[in-house]
DNA sequence: ATTCTAACA
DNA sequence: TGTTAGCA
């Protein structure tokens, strides 16, 4: 199928797919006139590719963690990739947790001021 | 009409 | 990624 049957399928733009591949993560062949040309299976790759992309990975990292993926292989070392991945965004999630907290803090102690009577800071 | 490359008021 | 330009 060629590129616009496979977007729709897929769900994504043109340009997207395009962008996959300049990134390498796939691969199109080429009719004569240079159109780009997809398997069926293109379908579910670029389902793929999303999945990862919504799970927060870059694509070079996306690019080299495909291969396993695609061939259905849950190796080792693929879930000790994700189980990192997972915990640094478990890190982010406290990190942010965190900052939002001290804000409340400031938010109740600016509060406490201006109830004081005393002049709102500029911003 | 669709796709391609290249480039960015 | 969107969008646009100029082709095939």
């Amino acid at each position: 199928m060629r590129i616009g049957e496979l977007a729709a399928k897929a769900g994504v733009s043109v340009r997207a797919l395009r962008y996959y591949e300049e990134q390498g993560l796939l691969v199109a062949e080429r009719s004569p006139s240079g159109q780009r040309h997809y398997p069926d299976s293109g379908v579910d790759q670029v389902l793929l590719i999303q999945q990862l992309y919504a799970a927060g990975l870059p694509s070079r990292s996306i690019r080299a963690v495909l291969p396993c993926v695609e061939t259905g292989e849950a190796t080792p070392e693929l879930l000790e990739w994700f189980t990192a991945e997972r915990d640094r965004i478990d890190r982010q999630m406290r990190d942010l947790a965190s900052a939002r907290d001290r804000l409340d803090s400031l938010i109740v102690g600016a509060t406490a001021v201006w109830r004081s009577g005393r002049p709102c800071p500029a911003r």
